[in-house]
DNA sequence: TATAAGGCCTCCAGTAACTGGAGGGTCAAC
DNA sequence: GTTGACCCTCCAGTTACTGGAGGCCTTATA
């Protein structure tokens, strides 16, 4: 399968199915004679994993530690839920980081009665 | 006031000063005869203020908008109020996505029951 | 007065993970 | 035989800095 065919099955641009080859992360299982690229099955179901792992929001080298985790049928899953458990905790972070953030900004924009006057509580918290 | 200490006054590292001039967000009101950027209190209070907006999460591109607010005497409350409105619903946006990440990535780790066995929900979600 | 430390300068490169575009080859159909 | 849809490689740009090289300037100390 070309790349284009590949791509639109694993559900990622063309451009990024051939980064993931660039920086080996998932390389084609061939090139055909022209040049182009071949793609099999399997690849596809990783490229598809990997859509999946990054939309998680796990990083590339992450998703490389992963893929080798799929691909290997010894894995331990203590291994795969420690990875899991340290991206819960960026979540985690991420997500008290926002509150945070969200409930200053919140209180200031309620704090600020817009209109057209220069006073505003919001650039006075900025400033 | 050189760079070093207009830097550390405004919690600022030096390189992010000089980057900011370079890219003319905020350009120090001189230069001495050396070359040395001169920065006056009022320039302070202008790096300060883009940290501040920075820690908000404006983007260097609103942080230049918000400066023009900040500057501007005849300035409507409506435009600032406008401006971190928008970075209100960004955040929501974004708190959604964790939300949701967060809770599909922790019902899977607590689905997995680790060890050195291969069998792994995780994977499985993945693949 | 010599020198060493530290601050300052510019310019270049690298970060993460792509994305866009130029310039050009390949292939099937009309 | 030529149009259009693919494909290729390579280069540059994105965000907002950060690190480093190479070199000048200043200040303090010996």
């Amino acid at each position: 399968m070309r790349i284009g065919e590949a791509a639109s099955a694993a559900g990622l641009p063309v451009k990024t199915v051939r980064y993931y080859a660039d920086i080996g992360l998932i390389e084609p299982s061939a090139r055909a004679e022209n040049g182009y690229r071949e793609y099999s099955a399997d690849d596809i179901k990783r490229l598809a994993f990997v859509r999946r792992s990054r939309a998680f929001g796990f990083s590339v080298p992450e998703c490389r530690d992963l893929l080798a985790l799929y691909a290997d049928d010894n894995r331990s899953a203590g291994d795969v839920k420690q990875l899991a458990e340290e991206r819960l905790k960026d979540i985690e972070a991420k997500q008290a980081e926002l509150a945070a953030l969200h409930d200053t900004l919140s209180k200031l924009v309620h704090a600020c009665q817009g209109g057209d006057r220069p006073n505003c509580p919001i650039i006075d918290h900025l400033a």
